[in-house]
DNA sequence: TTTCTTTTGCAACTATGTTGCTTTTTTATA
DNA sequence: TATAAAAAAGCAACATAGTTGCAAAAGAAA
């Protein structure tokens, strides 16, 4: 990776937890930088093994929860029962998350992505029932596996 | 409960049992009649303090685990990562769920409902991802928390 | 009833997630 | 840049969730 790269994702990373008055760690920096890197999302799980075993598990519970609070990443249900998480959209804030994308799961290669660009659609409920919030997961192939 | 009632049940879920090749056993029996006895979702804690700590965790694990092989019940993803189990109308069939109507947990209930006659929306995909299934859960009020 | 098959319960284990407390790191400020 | 206050990390211990192998018990079939 050349270093001018390098540099200006440590800045971005840098701004964005200031952004959200938290303090610069390392934890959270190389967390960060596991979501910047990569398109899909991440299960704790993915987590704690591409840190290399640097952190403790704790740590990395404490700082997804962190992140979920303050808006930066979001989660994603599953069908297997495990939480992922992905960077939110500029739109999030703390305590409130704009989360109006389709999520997709790849049943070949397992990956996770946001489709940001696929909204939600309006659901039309029974009477006497009202929405506050719309979670859509797809599951088939994705891109690169139906290639 | 009347006896008449009770006996219809119990017939009900012999025949349910038998359709799908499964022994009738006291676990699966008392886990049908949890489902059958109420309108929403199960998750396997609820199974487990319901069915009085009659039957070993064990057993209720794989009694589950047979149920959503053989298409009788399905699970609803859910936000908070607890794996929540319904009943299958009956197209659903072994190794086949067809399971396209929506999920609805109340967030005041903390109950999760089947929406059965709410149909899951065509999902228009970007270019080159494929659906197989599509999975929808509301989160919002529900009927009785709304009055 | 007896035999064969299926299911259960138990024990032990792995994985996942949480909490309290001490030490370390970060930040703000002098 | 040294230092005090605040925040976060690490550790230990615990709690919950889920799995596996195996022997005992229950169900099905004859």
């Amino acid at each position: 990776m050349p270093k001018q790269a390098s540099i200006t994702i440590d800045k971005r990373i840098a701004e964005l937890l200031k952004r959200n008055s938290l303090s610069i760690t390392d934890s959270r920096k190389k967390i960060l930088q596991l979501f910047l890197e990569q398109t899909g999302a991440l299960a704790h799980g993915d987590i704690e093994k591409r840190a290399g075993e640097k952190f403790d598990r704790v740590t990395v519970y404490r700082t997804l929860q962190t992140f979920v609070d303050k808006g930066i990443v979001h989660t994603i249900p599953t069908a297997d029962n495990s939480i992922r998480y992905a960077l939110c959209k500029d739109e999030c804030s703390e305590g409130h998350h704009h989360d109006h994308h389709v999520h997709f799961v790849c049943s070949t290669c397992n990956n996770t992505y946001c489709l940001d660009d696929v909204v939600t659609p309006e659901i039309k409920l029974p009477k006497g029932y009202s929405a506050e919030q719309v979670e859509v997961v797809v599951e088939g192939t994705c891109k690169n596996c139906n290639r």
